[in-house]
DNA sequence: GCGGTATGCCTAA
DNA sequence: TAGGCCTACCGCG
């Protein structure tokens, strides 16, 4: 599940279900250090949560913030109080008022100095869910590189929270092959492709999934889109909207999806590196 | 029960 | 480029 549209999903439901609240941090498996993030107090109050692309920040009272990153395998459980008891791979738990927030598996959960915090910032491109998102340097960075368009949109300095997913399904609706240089891609193009990846992250946040079929206006109200036909290509062995063959290979080392029938491969102007 | 796979990303070589 | 991290699920038998 974790593309950006998960993280973000979980910052808005962590603050308004624990903000304000004084909670009882745990680490029923040991590996997160309640004692940095607590010192010698038993509870802490939490002030809010913030997403950007795939990382998660608790700004915790006395200036005291966790960060979380999900990774491949990462997970949050969210459990009415009372809770039940965790599970022995749960590297942290939020104890509330009313909800309990579980997170298992991530790759990162650590309480961070603002240092720490800003050399992470740093290092993320935009974030095409964050109001404050300038998409400036993403269009800078298609125009110069040479590099493949699947390869530029899961590099997180980049852009920041697409996944392998959304790689596929853009590329897809935009009728453009993995491999195509970025800079084969015009500047209407590239300004498109934001665009649209900012209403399908928008979207995955409402759905608490990622849908990239039957349209993406967000303020109409859409049926539920049944399993299986959430998706064009990723995942798939036919394409969704010509039926052709779905051709899967390793595009910085992740599987990329495509039709060759409706995103035919786009020479560049120079050869491909 | 076992093996393969996964929506991520870091490091060593 | 390969391997490691780390958890859950699914198909198979």
């Amino acid at each position: 599940m974790p593309e950006g549209h998960t993280i973000h999903r979980a910052a808005r439901d962590h603050e308004r279900a624990l903000a304000g609240q004084a909670l009882v941090v745990t680490s029923p498996q040991g590996r997160f250090d309640v004692e940095a993030l607590l010192g010698s107090g038993e509870r802490v109050t939490l002030k809010r949560v913030e997403a950007w692309g795939k990382h998660l920040f608790y700004v915790f009272a006395r200036g005291r913030t966790v960060h979380v990153h999900l990774g491949l395998f990462g997970r949050f459980h969210r459990r009415a109080n009372p809770p039940p008891p965790p599970r022995e791979s749960t590297r942290m738990r939020l104890e509330g008022e009313k909800v309990t927030i579980d997170l298992v598996g991530p790759t990162a959960c650590e309480v961070v100095s603002a240092k720490k915090k800003a050399e992470i910032l740093a290092r993320i491109g935009p974030d095409p869910l964050r109001d404050d998102a300038s998409p400036a340097p993403f269009y800078e960075y298609l125009a110069r590189s040479k590099t493949p368009i699947g390869a530029v949109l899961l590099d997180q300095s980049v852009i920041a929270g697409v996944g392998n997913v959304y790689r596929a399904e853009v590329l897809h609706l935009l009728k453009l092959h993995p491999s195509t240089a970025a800079n084969a891609l015009s500047r209407a193009e590239a300004k498109a492709m934001w665009t649209l990846l900012v209403g399908l992250l928008r979207r995955g946040v409402e759905e608490k999934r990622i849908v990239t079929t039957h349209g993406i206006a967000l303020e109409v109200p859409r049926k539920r889109v049944p399993r299986g036909e959430s998706l064009h290509v990723y995942g798939r062995t036919s394409c969704r909207s010509c039926g052709g063959d779905v051709q899967r290979f390793a595009q910085r080392a992740r599987t990329a999806h495509v039709c060759p029938t409706c995103q035919p491969y786009r020479h560049a102007e120079s050869p491909r590196a």
